[in-house]
RNA sequence: GGCCACGUGGCGGAGUGGUGACGCAGCGGACUGCAAAUCCGCGUACCCCGGUUCAAUUCCGGGCGUGGCCUCCA
């Protein structure tokens, strides 16, 4: 199935090929481990691991290699450390700040659903390849020296501004922040700059004598070039990183090898709104995804990890994402009736369903992968030979694992009702039914349901026997239909 | 101020130069003692104004609205 993806840097789809016939490279930009992840950063997670299972299907899973690094250097994480940990050392205190988020990181994570990436580095495993960089950068005449600070200098490359298109002239007129006075240009930006003490310090590159640490760009083009190499195919990110993040990885990285590129295809996810508005810290509306797996929070509810992929699925990943827990209630009633009939059914070795491969191969186009994902449900619940292409097809967007209802209804152990006598309960009905006796049935179900014992009459089809069955009804504003 | 993205029915959300994807909600019906579930059916949607065209929601221009980015900063 021939893939195509929009590519930021020429504003258009293109058909993808692999620079290395059969090998696929994807780097995309991971977190800055200072504090708990937010519904913001959940959403390239989510979005590039579609694209990671994509690729190992057309490609094979030994000829993927997708790269996810964590920033763990950074004036946040200083900061936050200090104001955290004050009883320890500095470099202690980041230790253990970066430690515990990214574990933090990981497990929340890991309830989306998704692939670990094949190399997640560390920026503090790269320093030494950051400080190669900046003398190449320097020798090429693309760098420059000024007081303990390496910068690059802008004007030194010809199309520097192409990706988020933008001209130097432009962005010097639109230039809002006072312009640090050793830089010649004032749109240069640091690659390397002195550390005061307390802060994270190695030795610098460039000749310069006193420590000093990282700017801000350099960590993604070292990381990126030891593990992909010079040039590589896909790089994705937020929007909101295109500039200056993504501008100056690759100036610093063209500008370091002498390539014409970095990667070939420079993939963006577009911004999330919470309700309508602006996420933010003063607005009251910042939500992380711990929050949204393990508190009422959001919604008045917890939201299963499977709940908020497929709510992140169903938009377009350019398009912007407004955030509601409406959007998470249908998720949720969708991935209740995926449960109710796939729950149980061990999965299979078979081909995901081609359309919705083909829907995906069309730059990711999810929303139009789920809605046909809906008809493959309407035949599986009719033809169970259906439901290994369904179950394969889950699986590629990752959006059902395997779980029951209940696994899907967070605290649901909080509203645990007493099994046995439920079971007691029904057989009186069943009985008081046999009977004739309506009165008597109905007022045990009205009893049931007082309990939040929702219950379903069926007949078994071979012997015609009603069987009852019955769902703990979730609690919160939205009453499943189970 | 500059650059960019987006604006589709009650809601969400694809897509397309010419027969109203899909989901949720709603309505009608079947089934059921009732309820739930299930099944069948039901929708004169494309921000505004111009232009191109036999034909525009789809292309072009302008406007309005929402959001993002605009240097080592949070």
């Amino acid at each position: 199935m021939p893939l195509t993806l929009y590519n930021t840097l020429t504003r258009r789809k293109e058909a993808f090929t692999p620079l290395v016939p059969n090998r696929v490279s994807m780097y995309v930009c991971g977190p800055t481990v200072y504090d708990f992840a937010h519904i913001g950063n959940a959403r390239p997670v989510i979005v590039f691991d579609v694209l990671y299972r994509l690729l190992r299907l057309e490609y094979g899973a030994d000829h993927v290699k997708y790269v996810r690094n964590i920033t763990d250097v950074d004036d946040k994480i200083n900061a936050r450390a200090a104001e955290r940990y004050p009883d320890l050392a500095p470099e202690a205190a980041i230790r253990k700040l970066t430690e515990e988020t990214a574990a933090q990181f990981h497990t929340d994570i890991a309830a989306l659903g998704v692939l670990e990436p094949d190399v997640e580095p560390r920026a503090t495993d790269h320093i030494a390849e950051m400080g190669k960089l900046c003398d190449a950068l320097v020798q090429k005449g693309h760098a420059y020296v000024a007081e303990g600070h390496v910068l690059f200098d802008v004007s030194s490359m010809a199309d520097y501004g192409k990706l988020s298109n933008r001209s130097l002239e432009e962005m010097e007129a639109g230039a809002r922040v006072e312009v640090a006075p050793y830089k010649k240009g004032a749109m240069d930006f640091v690659l390397w700059k002195p550390s005061k003490p307390g802060e994270p310090a190695w030795p610098s590159p460039c000749g310069i004598e006193g420590p000093g640490r990282p700017g801000w760009h350099i960590e993604c083009s070292a990381m990126s070039e030891k593990h992909l190499g010079k040039v590589f195919d896909i790089h994705g990110g937020g929007i909101d990183l295109a500039f200056p993040h993504h501008e100056n990885e690759i100036a610093q990285s063209r500008c370091a090898h002498g390539t014409p590129m970095m990667a070939q295809v420079w993939m963006h996810n577009g911004f999330l709104q919470v309700e309508g508005e602006k996420m933010s810290k003063s607005l009251g509306n910042f939500i992380t995804i711990n929050e949204l797996l393990a508190t009422n929070k959001f919604g008045s509810n917890q939201w299963h990890g499977r709940v908020v992929r497929l709510a992140m699925l169903g938009t377009h990943y350019r398009q912007p994402i407004d955030w509601t827990a409406d959007k998470l209630l249908q998720a949720r009633n969708t991935l209740w009736d995926i449960a109710r009939m796939m729950h149980g059914n061990p999965a299979d070795k078979s081909a995901p369903n081609p359309e919705v491969v083909a829907a995906l191969s069309d730059d990711l186009n999810t929303p139009k992968a789920i809605s046909i994902l809906h008809g493959l449900m309407k035949s599986a619940v009719r033809n169970p030979d259906a439901r290994d292409e369904f179950m394969a097809t889950l699986e590629l967007l990752g959006i059902y694992g395997g779980e029951s209802v209940e696994d899907l209804n967070p605290g649901f152990e909080a509203r645990k009702v007493d099994g046995a006598r439920v079971r007691t309960l029904i057989a009186a009905r069943l009985d008081a039914r046999k009977r004739k006796d309506f009165k008597e049935s109905d007022r045990i179900r009205d009893e049931l349901s007082a309990m939040g014992v929702q219950l379903k009459d069926a007949k078994d089809p071979k012997t015609g026997e009603i069987v009852t069955t019955w769902e703990v009804r979730a609690a919160g504003t939205a009453e499943p239909r189970s």
